[in-house]
DNA sequence: CTCCCGATAT
DNA sequence: ATATCAGGAG
């Protein structure tokens, strides 16, 4: 586990490696972003891109998405993956904003986990990137760059994470660092192919460590 | 815990 | 061929 001039050290790090670091799903309004949070559940921010433009184009409020049968949104989403489940939460979720919540997404994270499809991951995200309150979302990245580097424990749920890092990252800081943590996982800390050679953070990183020790004696 | 699931990288 | 991708519901 690191200490806190190690944890100042990777905060400022990740800055200096990713300083503009933002949400990369193209959205336009907090019901866009909601919907194409719920739709990048196990799929690349890429492909979620590459869907929502027809889809947003197609389908501008609530009242739209329900418009058509379950079969013709599942059509449109397909591509993504996990296209059965993630059709019909849209539609439950379009049925409760209008039922429940006036026809907007809430700002507060309580409500936001009402909604179909809608788990503290992504409402984090919306919260955090649509409404401005300090958040961390705590993603596959940021799960894996937190135990790789030494945030937290390795057993660590996910929940668990999440309060790890709000206890030591200043509040101020929360919703930068989430998208910095997320770069760092994606373009440099990478599950599959980590950049460890090249990694400013080498020297304090365990799992760093070891895999250099590894690829030495191999 | 399992299931959902196609696209892409390795 | 297999792992992974801004997870969530049952």
């Amino acid at each position: 586990m690191l200490n806190r001039t190690q944890i100042r050290e990777v905060l400022d790090t990740m800055e200096a490696m990713y300083p503009d670091a933002e949400c990369e799903l193209t959205h336009s309004n907090s019901f866009e972003l909601t919907i194409a949070v719920l739709l990048s559940a196990q799929a690349t921010d890429a492909l979620v891109n590459k869907v929502t433009p027809a889809l947003f184009d197609k389908y501008k409020s609530p009242e739209d998405y329900l418009a058509v049968p379950l079969e013709e949104l599942e059509q449109d989403i397909r591509r993504i993956g996990l296209f059965r489940s993630k059709a019909k939460n849209i539609q439950k979720l379009c049925r409760s904003l209008i039922d429940d919540f006036d026809g907007d997404i809430p700002k507060e994270r309580d409500e936001l986990v009402k909604l179909a499809g809608v788990g503290r991951k992504t409402a984090n995200v919306v919260t955090s990137v649509a409404f401005g309150r300090p958040a961390i979302a705590v993603d596959t990245h940021v799960e894996r760059v937190s135990k790789r580097l030494g945030l937290c424990r390795w057993k660590d749920s996910v929940l668990e994470v999440e309060k790890a890092l709000m206890k030591k990252i200043p509040e101020a800081e929360w919703s930068d660092t989430h998208h910095r943590m997320i770069f760092f996982g994606r373009y440099h800390c990478k599950a599959q192919k980590p950049a460890c050679p090249e990694c400013p953070l080498l020297y304090l990183c365990r799992e760093g460590k070891k895999r250099e020790k590894k690829t030495a004696a191999g």
